[in-house]
DNA sequence: CGAATCTCAGGCGAACTGATATGC
DNA sequence: CGCATATCAGTTGGCCTGAGATTC
């Protein structure tokens, strides 16, 4: 059960930030989750659609409709990448750019309520934790299962 | 730029979450929304919408779409309420709640995996963290401004 | 050769907005 | 009357699956 309290809250968390952000970009005329990406793009020159992907916690092929978008909005540009040639290079515009700032000046109101109830320290350990649960969540699932015994199916609890 | 950090570390965790939960219940023809939906209704004999509105952090909107595939499906029933004409009663059929309890079996990795590199007590604290979390955030938002500086939206950081 | 990177076509559930009907 | 509950129509962005081309 109480897993599945922690799965309820993580998702409470999640959807009531994820529409305050949407609310508070409307404005802007990104999404929340296109804020994610531009984001990305601001720590790091040049990154490649599998980098991003990485990154914003995305997949592919959502990634790639994203960017059409961005990309039609003139808030990124694609170029090929220098060596790789399966690759592209990802970057803002000057216009993705001012757009970013804008949008994350927007989210600010956000940002602050996470960090409202928490000291500083409960918010640092907090990430933390919550990343190495992503990793830990997300690992075992692209494997091809290696030695034997990955999905005891029937495991009672 | 640690409230950003915590922002994205919610979402990196959500959706690990999110993606695990809906491969895990592929075969059980339920997405990881409904279930969250079938798991407000084992708690509670009959809630009204609105009740379900607030247990699966949805919208109205969007639960009446999922209640008309669930529906569809056998898996819940709606039937009017006993006091309210306005308000409709949800409950899960015997079909419903068999579903349910299969899926709660595959998704048992899930919960598993959340607390797997935490102590119960940390599990707790972050479970009840993430609760007062997302109340904070999501609070403010239908209010239609009582005082009169609500949106100090130029404010820097 | 296999593996990685990205493209493309298509489908679907989820999340909205806005308007409306009905009952409290 | 205002407010709450739910319905309906319609739109959108996000997330997927599966296939394919190209390059490493």
């Amino acid at each position: 059960m109480l897993g599945h309290e922690l799965a309820m809250a993580l998702r409470a968390a999640y959807l009531a930030m994820h529409r305050r952000t949407d609310n508070s970009l409307a404005k802007s005329g990104i999404t929340a989750d296109q804020f994610v990406v531009l984001a990305a793009l601001t720590e790091g020159i040049a990154l490649t659609q599998s980098e991003l992907v990485c990154r914003t916690s995305s997949d592919p092929n959502t990634l790639r409709a994203m960017l059409i978008i961005l990309e039609g909005q003139r808030l990124i540009e694609r170029r090929p990448h220098p060596t790789d040639r399966r690759a592209r290079s990802v970057s803002l515009t000057r216009r993705g750019r001012s757009v970013f700032r804008r949008a994350w000046r927007r989210s600010e109101g956000v940002r602050k309520h996470l960090l409202a109830e928490l000291t500083t320290a409960e918010a640092a350990s907090m990430a933390g934790q919550l990343r190495r649960l992503a990793s830990v969540v997300a690992k075992g699932r692209a494997e091809p299962v290696k030695s034997s015994h990955r999905t005891a199916v029937g495991t009672t609890s």
